[in-house]
DNA sequence: AGTCAATGTTGACGACGCCAACATTGACCA
DNA sequence: TGGTCAATGTTGGCGTCGTCAACATTGACT
């Protein structure tokens, strides 16, 4: 409870641990989190993470976790911020905010979004942690609950809607993918603005 | 030009460590384009490759680009392959089909395809170097031919061409992604075809 | 025949992931 | 109140990795 004294137990490492795996992430992307400098950074000796997590790979998804949240949460800011009157034309500005805060979490954080998809879990086979998912930054529930907006107001026909996550997110995560990692790297931001603009508009258009 | 006798000067050791590292990459992905281990399956010692690559990302990156020729050689297998009667039927099946062909490869060859994306060059940057790309399996290009094709025999309108591309390859490089090192990893096959047909579904209806 | 640049080898260094053995500590119970 | 033990952190070591510097071998060209 008193202050951060130099004990020898350190109290709550197994959160300093992932909060210095995110800080490294940010910079330097799933490979920046290295075991040692984790536990370097958290002020520990190396191999104390080893109390925590069974390996880095193990280390390596918990901080995974929490760049998805960082991504969360950023689609969350988007959509609260979206202004538009009337129910159709706000639903659907509220999915393009989500899939641009997708985009510009990508381009903006890269690392964190390179190592949100490092060690991810599934979402279409049985979870197996995870209860509750924090606050509901999962983006997966995120764009589902746009999608679910949209039927409901009328926008999209509801026969379209199953699968409608897949096409979405697949559309919106090829782009980021590309952009970040693919053949797009570089991209200038003009040209990569134009590109989610296309993306964006075919995939509405589609759905 | 004789057998080879175990000589001091290799011959060809540039394609031979590629060689070696596709096939190592075929099963572990870029992390297994391990550089003294390709150097050993090569039958050289540990630095004989730092006469022909300037590191291992160099390296990865040589790799890389056999892999995406890889994926371009499917692609026109699958393209040749399309028995649609009629311009328009066979343009959008010539399209569907290199569609397939990508997620197919990424489900198939996931080593190959991480890899492929590891290093990857980008189309937007000016070019470096790669001049004719061998025989023409280049999977941007092969796209752009079939987008090109559907704009020629009046399937889709001239004004939509411009951007078509990235839409295209975003989408299916997304759920590539997603199947293959995302959410939707471990996907059984049945619901990874639903979602491939969802996909390109919306997509194909949204050009 | 002789020279040299290209190509391959050897040995070393620091960093990494992981293992085994050991040290410290707080919580719980007699 | 004092003792015990499981949880937690440390130390040291092993094998592997990427990279560097120095050295060895060779074919091509004069």
């Amino acid at each position: 409870m008193s202050a951060e004294k130099s004990r020898y137990h350190h109290g709550n490492l197994h959160e300093a641990l992932i909060d210095a795996g995110v800080e490294l992430a940010r910079e330097g992307g799933p490979s920046a989190v290295v075991l040692r400098a984790v536990n370097r950074e958290a002020g520990v000796s190396h191999n104390a993470a080893y109390r925590h997590f069974a390996d880095q790979e193990d280390l390596l998804a918990a901080v995974g976790e929490r760049c998805m949240l960082h991504l969360g949460e950023l689609m969350i800011e988007r959509t609260a911020a979206v202004r538009a009157r009337g129910a159709v034309p706000r639903a659907w500005a509220r999915l393009e905010a989500i899939g641009r805060a997708y985009i510009e979490f990508a381009r903006t954080e890269t690392g964190w979004f390179r190592t949100a998809f490092a060690g991810a879990v599934g979402h279409g086979a049985p979870e197996s942690t995870v209860p509750p998912e924090g606050p509901g930054a999962d983006p997966y529930l995120l764009l589902n609950a746009r999608l679910d907006e949209l039927v409901e107001v009328g926008a999209i026909p509801a026969e379209r809607r199953p699968g409608a996550e897949i096409a979405a997110w697949s559309a919106v995560h090829g782009l980021s993918s590309l952009l970040v990692d693919g053949p797009l790297r570089a991209l200038p931001d003009a040209e990569a603005q134009r590109a989610m603009a296309i993306v964006l508009g075919v995939t509405t258009r589609g759905l």
